[in-house]
Order: C-alpha cells, then structure tokens, then sequence
DNA sequence: TCTTATATAAGAATTATTCTCATTTAAGTA
DNA sequence: TACTTAAATGAGAATAATTCTTATATAAGA
C-alpha cells in the first residue's frame, strides 16, 4: 500500500482514481503549484476527470490537512503537500515561493513566546513568511 | 492639510474625494476589512462611487504601499492600513486578525538570520503568522 | 455478489474582480 | 480666475475562477 493511499485511507477517504492523481500531482510538482497547473498536469494523463472533480478534492484534502493552502502577495491560491513543519521563502518580484525548514529557528522562536506569550491569546502555531529575493534562478518560475 | 491627504500627495497620486473614501473607510474600520466590507462602508456615505473604482483604488493604494494586502490561508485577501513593522495574529477558527507589534522579536530575528542568512535569498522582510486562539471577545468579528 | 454511502461528471450558475471607454475632474499654468 | 491636460471615475459589460446541482458511477464493507 503506497504512502498516498495510506493517507487517504487514514483519514477516512475512499481511494479513487481522482484523488490519487491529484496527490500524485502535488508531490510530483514540487513547486506549490495552482489549482491550475495541478488540472493542466492531471488532464494529461486523466483527460477526463473534470475540473470541479480537482477543486472539490482540494478542498477535501486540505479540511483534513493532507495539503495546504498557501496564499501569495498577489493573489493567488497555491498549494503545498510537504508534511514537515516549516516556513516560506516568497520572492518580491515574481510568484515563486520555497519551502525553509529550520528547526533552531522554530525553537528560538518556541522559547521566546514561551516567556513572553501574548496577551489574550493561546499561540497554536508560527509560520514565517520570508520575503525577499533569490539569488539564482535554478528552478522554476 | 491631512494626514491622508499628504499621503497621497507624497505618493503624486491625486486627491480625489474617492480616494479619500476609501483611506477613511479603511483607517476607520481598522479590522483588516476585506474588499467588499470596505465597498460596503463607503457605499453608505457615498452610495454613487463605483465597486470598479473602489478597486482600482486598492490596487494603487497597495502598488504605494500607503495600504498592504494581507494573505490569509483562507482564501480572502483583507486590508491594512498599519504603517509600523508588524506582525499578525489569526484565529485558528473564525477570520479575525489582529495586528502584533514587538521589536525584541524583530530584533531577534534580525540577529538570528544576520548571522545565519539563508543560501541563496536575499532576506528583505520578515512577517509571522501567529495561528491560535483569541481567549476573549472583547472585540470585533 | 450486494448494498449503500460516498464520490464523480457535466455543465449551469455564481461571484468577485477586471476591463473598456466615454465623461469628468484635479491641479498646474497663463 | 479661467484654461489645459493627464489622470481618475462611472457604468456596465466581460472575464474567469470556483462552486453548485443532479443524475450516474463506484469504493468498500457485509
């Protein structure tokens, strides 16, 4: 049983066709892709699972946490499948974003609301949004 | 002359009484108001400027950024007007924001990233989401 | 194999946002 | 104060991404 049917099974989802391919696209991507590269992908392979099929299992995948939503400066809905804890590097001037993974950071950052807290209010959770410029262009857009 | 107004000046953006619409509405709702909860509130007082304009406006206003978009992960884009470094608290289960201020954070990051810096990234800005729960309700939505 | 809740296909409906273009206006200048 | 002109606005059409609807199909347990 593969790791992507397990996560469905898991999360008590019915294993379709629709559903593996939309994960097996996510991961495949790599690149927090939009919804629709993520259908421009699939309908190559599946020319006939229909789009609102993808948007409704989106939706479903990310209420039961299996992937993300990520949103950029400029609008646009992204989403991401990486399982670990971490962060995002945006760039300024065009739409790519990275995945930062930083574990001193995240318990510099665990210690010092630990002390400090915030007034009214119980901190769940902290994600960095890293704003800048990549000094290369290896990768993507 | 008003501090609004200025703004616009300093940005040689016209002062219109729309414009001045909708740093008004935005400044006084102070809630991270979406686009249509600004449309809604302008519309009241000036019930003949155009959604279409109102738009347009935000856009500009964020292009000089005398206004910023904010990213939720959520799927709606809100608003503020805040001009000092800031950071965001969200509510893990309703669409509240709240601003958070803290320069013993930001100086901590700075310090941590000045020595540490990320491969290939030009660190320019650096934002928290801070996800959790608000423990009253004293304000807002 | 049967049963049933769940998921999907297809395309219509919705809705926020953008666009177009004729008209108006802010603000600099004579 | 009355021009001038680039810039801004209003009105509504156009766009496009997403959601909804409903009949049909299917996964998975019995």
């Amino acid at each position: 049983m593969t790791d992507i049917r397990e996560k469905l099974v898991r999360n008590n989802l019915k294993v379709t066709p629709q559903r593996l391919a939309v994960l097996e696209a996510i991961t495949g991507l790599k690149t927090h892709p939009t919804a629709e590269q993520i259908i421009d992908v699939i309908k190559k392979k599946h020319p006939n699972i229909a789009s609102g099929t993808i948007y409704k299992i989106l939706e479903t995948l990310n209420e039961k946490n299996i992937i993300k939503k990520v949103k950029t400066d400029r609008d646009i809905m992204r989403y991401d499948a990486e399982e670990e804890e971490h962060h995002h590097l945006y760039c300024a001037e065009s739409d790519r974003i990275e995945d930062y993974f930083d574990d001193n950071l995240n318990q510099l950052l665990a210690g010092y609301f630990e002390n400090k807290g915030i007034p009214d209010f119980k901190i769940e959770n902290i994600k960095l949004q890293i704003i800048g410029r990549f000094l290369s262009n290896k990768n993507k857009v």
